[in-house]
DNA sequence: CCGCATCCGTTACGATACTG
DNA sequence: CAGTATCGTAACGGATGCGG
């Protein structure tokens, strides 16, 4: 029962999300429409098969996403974001504006993607 | 220069947030006033002291706190946050709410922080 | 004292190969 | 297709040392 460091929300929150990955796959199924294993082992920033499946089994355990089967393929599984997975959507969309704003040094970062209000990927 | 994973805002900002300390040390600066390596080193969540270092260093280097020495105490050095860490705050602020309504299962938690609003330790 | 730096055992991460 | 197993590497974390 040595989950959480303190009592403070902050800390707790990062202790789910305090790594490199997990909110990256929750841009991906809650921004990007992403559903499959498959699809998220796709992301752009290469993530390995064992960390994706470990924190793809962390979120449908805390909750934040379902795990069902395709009824079109049973072999394939469909992973949705729930209602208190998409109430984590704010976190992510306050990050991405910052980021936004100060870690595209030059022009040509934001010429490289075309976008320049959201930039996904 | 291979600093960011990918051109993803929401990568790069976890390049550089994607832990389970720095924000930790953020909100202690910018939203409970400390200012100070020792204050920061007695936070409730007891981080190492040479991981406290390194982050503030990054920090600095990023250009979202400032390192002065005290004119009072000239051994001790004060920690402060820019325009660009203050920026940074509404994502602490967004995993706050989030971790408030949802890390918090049963009252008594509620209860030993005393505050339903805001717990931030 | 204050602010780290070093050392070092333990843990987590991450790339690749492999399996049901 | 959706994961495990393996294993080398990096990060963490506690103790301690040490210059200023």
């Amino acid at each position: 029962m040595k989950k959480f460091r303190s009592f403070c929300p902050v800390a707790r929150g990062l202790d789910l999300f305090g790594d490199k990955w997990t909110l990256l796959i929750m841009r991906d199924i809650g921004n990007l429409g992403k559903s499959t294993y498959k699809e998220l082992a796709a992301m752009p920033e290469k993530i390995a098969t064992n960390t994706l499946a470990e924190r793809l089994e962390r979120l449908v355990g805390e909750g934040i996403l379902t795990k069902t089967r395709s009824t079109r393929n049973k072999l394939v599984f469909i992973y949705a974001i729930t209602e208190k997975g998409k109430e984590l959507l704010p976190v992510i969309d306050s990050l991405t504006e910052w980021s936004s704003k100060y870690l595209y040094n030059n022009e040509d970062d934001h010429k490289k993607t075309g976008i320049k209000s959201r930039i996904y990927c």
